[in-house]
DNA sequence: CAAATTTATGTGGGCGCACACATAAATAAA
DNA sequence: TTTATTTATGTGTGCGCCCACATAAATTTG
């Protein structure tokens, strides 16, 4: 009942090992007529490789790059990193080794900076978060040139060379349907939502634009209550004073607003002015667990937070790569994880992470 | 840069790997004074072993028993069986195999005639469901008397021995909370909302205990409706006619029933007739992405579901058991999975998995 | 047709570890 | 002191695979 091995193989084609591997790897210098034994031996007896042994055997180190925002800068990073981390300590027994990069996503120029330290590092794949769109595109024209495959997390951007193994994420259109239905809950006839996006150059973030369509989609199909959709840019968020006359504004403009979906997980910068000036009626849906937002969801000042399984999207990545590496395993394009709509009641299961090396998705 | 091996050890302590590896694995026969060098040596260089050399050296196969409730009776359990089929795949290449057995818990007394043959099939460790309560006590009696350490899934069972490995699954009290919140989102002043029980012999299933208690804890803590909390046991859900009769005369018990929340996975047995015979105000939550669930969600005849991640429950449990045996790494014994909120709009996410041998949570 | 070249096949070492076995050192019994 | 006995230590083989190298067979060239 054990597992069928290289040497069953060659004894059962009358070959050596070695010829045996010969065609596994398509080395060639194999003749015809051993070349179909082999593989009819293959066949029938339905062999796959150890792949446990071939990493013990092949002692090449493989190194990983990772190329994420800098969790300093953005404490959702911290989370995506640490299913990187988890990952990272399951393969480093296989001989894999993972480089982090850290970028800032609001200063997109340095990213082009770093490029060449990076494809230069002699590394077997890349994982990125592409949240620029346009420098991001020239990052990944730089895998195409130097033959590294890349792995694609949070933010999709559409490619279409080879070496684009796969994107691991939410839809972040479908999480901008999902805001709307979370804000419908309460809505009444002729009520406004406001999209809001705290970011600058939404052109450039494609998970953003994405997010807004979805929204839009979803009263499109259900506007049974004749709701008013607005969607603003505001990206002066660090300057309390603008931020302030900004929300007044706001309040003035859409004075039945009953709802305010933040596109990204910035949606803690707001709250508080909301609720200063504007009605007690106003509910907020934004992203991301992170502490800033946790205060108000705990304070039921936030409903719902949308959860985009982070830690699981480094973790998944991670894998995917071993696999495709190791394994020679192609994975589905484009894996989307579920969306988590996350209150108070589910708030505790989301935060503690599964101990132990191996959690998986 | 490369990994410490047993021969840097060897070198560092002056003595042979023999003397090393009988340092790492007890076996005594060491000196006081080698034993000494050489732990010195470990700690120093911070060795830890190579578990993908290990489990190639170490050539004995080693089996897992799964004993769950069979999914062809109970549909919800073929989304574990999943997980565990997927993690089996990864780990069968160290000489990991599993062997599923099924029960019916609705006929428990069959679960005792069973455990003969999984206590005496050479399992190395069993991962159980244990719906029953009284039963899987003695089955897990059985274990420690076998020696053969267990893990939980879903329903937890509290053990003190340590041959309990660990339990994963939800917060069966918390899950109840969250109904409840669920439910009172749309409340309305001394409307009544009814816990119901689908099961015969509560008593005997802790987890349908610990759900009614959580949703009652809710309004506890949150009754500013004064919503008046109902509950009801009901068990011939196949005979049709008691089924009507017996739903038409909770409609006609509680005239202002605004809300239902069935324990279990079975909430697609009594929708129908809710709807047909009461008011379009009853919204209903219940448990399990099944099929039969499904098809009310998408009609948006039930509003919520509450997915109970069963995937990955059945994953992290071999994963977790494939750590403890080749790793010796002991899990926390409670590992809570998280309570998806699902409605139409993220349904889909939940339900296409992740592709590729190695998903992860 | 022999020699040189190309192509096909087999052999052996090693990855890091576990484990059986052989040997050496220390201690006890004769 | 010699011989058993116990305890300590080292060596060697193999897990399944990869890969470098040696050898053998087929083909080409002179």
């Amino acid at each position: 009942m054990t597992k069928i091995s290289l040497k069953d193989i060659a004894i059962k084609a009358k070959v050596s090992v070695g010829t045996v591997d010969r065609v596994i790897h398509k080395r060639g210098r194999v003749s015809q007529k051993a070349l179909k034994k082999v593989q009819d031996a293959i066949n029938e007896l339905n062999y796959s490789p150890n792949f446990v042994a071939r990493s013990l055997a092949t002692k090449k180190q493989i190194k990983i790059a990772v190329f994420i925002p800098s969790p300093s800068l953005d404490s959702f990073w911290a989370q995506p990193l640490e299913g990187i981390r988890k990952a990272e300590n399951f393969i480093k027994d296989f001989g894999f080794s993972i480089e982090v990069f850290t970028y800032n996503d609001q200063h997109p120029e340095l990213i082009m900076q770093m490029t060449p330290q990076i494809m230069q590092g002699g590394f077997s794949c890349i994982l990125a978060a592409p949240n620029n769109k346009e420098e991001f595109n020239q990052f990944f024209d730089q895998c195409k040139q130097n033959k590294i495959p890349y792995v694609q997390i949070n933010t999709y951007l559409d490619r279409n060379d080879d070496l684009f193994i796969c994107y691991i994420g939410q839809d972040s259109f479908g999480s901008g349907k999902l805001a709307a239905k979370l804000l419908d809950f309460t809505t009444k006839p002729s009520d406004t939502l406001l999209i809001l996006h705290l970011e600058k150059e939404i052109y450039n973030a494609e998970h953003l634009i994405q997010k807004e369509k979805g929204f839009k989609e979803y009263f499109k199909i259900h506007n049974n209550h004749e709701i008013d959709i607005e969607r603003e840019i505001f990206s002066d968020i660090h300057d309390k004073k603008k931020k302030k006359k900004f929300i007044r504004q706001m309040i003035k403009l859409y004075p039945n607003l009953a709802g305010v979906f933040v596109t990204t997980s910035k949606l803690h910068f707001v709250v508080e002015e909301f609720l200063e000036y504007g009605s007690d009626r106003i509910k907020f849906v934004g992203f991301d667990l992170i502490e800033e937002n946790l205060s108000y969801l705990k304070k039921g000042q936030i409903t719902f937070l949308i959860n985009q399984n982070p830690t699981q999207q480094g973790y998944l990545a991670i894998m995917g790569i071993f696999d495709y590496l190791l394994k020679d395993e192609t994975p589905s394009k484009i894996q989307h994880l579920p969306l988590d709509v996350v209150m108070e009641e589910n708030l505790d299961y989301y935060l503690k992470e599964i101990k132990g090396t191996t959690m998986v998705s």
